[in-house]
DNA sequence: TGAACTGCTACTTTTTCCGTAGCATTGGCG
DNA sequence: CGCCAATGCTACGGAAAAAGTAGCAGTTCA
């Protein structure tokens, strides 16, 4: 499968630079589990820290993966979507793990 | 799709800490034109410093999703697979930045 | 009223990252 | 051989980000 060519203004690159930093996945993996408050949502986290959740949490909810709800914070449909790819990532997590235990 | 339930330990988890490091995506996305040399693969980082690049590419290599060739640094069998999933996330984010700017 | 939540800010310490300089090695080439 | 250029990579000082902790202001509910 080819790769397109990377500009730096594609989205792809908006994406990784954004999910490239710390807990920005870690964040919408929780959320798949439904809306959560931003204390639990810390410890689900491992206890983040609140200033750092805070800011992730802005800049996810400025890229529209993320939406504050009567519940808590929540995916939006684009983040549930993206999350469902965190999913299957995970499924192939499992087997790379085998095969590299394995070896 | 429901997600399973999360334990620090889980492959997923390794995986989504490693990569949700700076640069450690972006990484093997550039990776994926091909083999590349500690210089090419610096400027195609937008010039990310070299003790981190370094650093990445260490980590990558633990995690058996790089290693060492005679052409340079070029993406195992299991950053190739990997990596095409990074490469349907790319269409992914074009249709989502659609969305996203048609608001 | 007051206890127990909530989201979130403020502040200090620690870690990470950046930017640059430069060393050691390798491979031509005359 | 000596010289040059390119390579992989380390070292180091300053800047930025993250961690860790405390606590404030608002809401809810008995």
């Amino acid at each position: 499968m080819p790769k397109p060519k990377s500009k730096k203004s594609r989205p792809i690159m908006v994406l990784l630079d954004s999910l490239g930093r710390r807990w920005s996945l870690r964040i919408i993996w929780e959320l798949l589990d439904g809306p959560a408050t931003f204390r639990i949502l810390r410890k689900a986290c491992d206890g983040v820290s609140p200033s750092v959740l805070n800011t992730r949490l802005r800049e996810l909810r400025k890229l529209g993966l993320v939406e504050k709800t009567d519940d808590g914070y929540a995916l939006t449909k684009d983040g549930e979507s993206l999350g469902t790819r965190l999913v299957k990532l995970d499924r192939w997590a499992q087997r790379w793990d085998k095969r590299r235990r394995g070896k």
